[in-house]
DNA sequence: GACTTTTAGTTCTAACTAGGACTAATATTT
DNA sequence: AAATATTAGTCCTAGTTAGAACTAAAAGTC
């Protein structure tokens, strides 16, 4: 295959689209919690601990979709910021269990809903019916991988 | 609205299926590339620049959706491999051309080909149908933010 | 019970990231 | 033509990113 025959198949313009959506929503996304003085990765974290009693690094790291390496430094920086705090697990000592304290469950009970309620503005712009068959679309392309 | 409500809204699971199509689709996209040497940024501005004769960095910019001050580290890198030299514009001189230099251009015609063929694989278990079906429903997504 | 493998988390490195301040050049306004 | 505004690119900063090497603990195997 050349390159001009490669510059023309098929799927391209489906993997575009794929990826201007996806800016599209994180840049949306990402200005709704801005002035919270929170980065992204760190809101994924406060809004995934939210609304439960701790959760392992591992745990975190499923949910949010943050590697192992990052999330270190991640937690590290919430803690300095003194949103979240670090338990041993006695169960398992090879284990951490994060939490949100007072601070970081304020945090979350103002912004989470704010967030939510922001995001909703956009996608409900979509009918049900189109988010559903997006929704269809989007788990499809996600089982290729 | 609290935060229960919040973790309740209908528009959830399709952020969620963006987001992990999205992360599925780039972990998948890098793995093809990373026996070149080449950086997802690298691979996309190389890719980019591939059957053009030079780019000034605000289309790169454009077409990539690197933002500006990302750009000149991600070309310094590029130039310090060798693969893209930058040109005095002559006609604006706010400007600078990129270009794929020989090396580049070897590199371009042969990871481009390879990479596309390696991305169809997986783009192609989708039949034409379900492809068209998902680009649209993608740009309608990017159409909301 | 000793040996091996797997798992959880930290540390390290090179690179990417957005945003803002800055400089130089061009375009627009008056 | 002079003053003002916009645009292109660089530089700087704090933070994120993945991957690989490392340590400690737990699980599986013999």
């Amino acid at each position: 295959m050349d390159t001009r025959k490669a510059a023309k198949q098929d799927f391209l313009p489906l993997m575009r689209a794929l990826v201007r959506a996806y800016q599209g929503f994180t840049n949306y996304d990402a200005a709704g919690y801005r002035e919270s003085g929170l980065t992204p990765s760190q809101a994924d974290v406060i809004f995934t601990l939210g609304n439960t009693d701790g959760l392992t690094c591992k745990e975190i790291g499923d949910l949010t979709l943050i590697t192992k390496g990052t999330l270190t430094g991640v937690i590290d920086r919430l803690e300095k910021k003194q949103l979240v705090e670090r338990y041993a697990c006695p169960s398992d000592r090879r284990c951490i269990r994060v939490t949100l304290n007072n601070r970081g469950r304020d945090l979350f009970e103002q912004e989470f809903p704010r967030q939510i309620k922001y995001l909703k503005q956009r996608f409900d712009r979509l009918n049900a019916t189109d988010q559903r068959q997006a929704t269809h679309y989007l788990q499809k392309l996600a089982d290729l991988f």
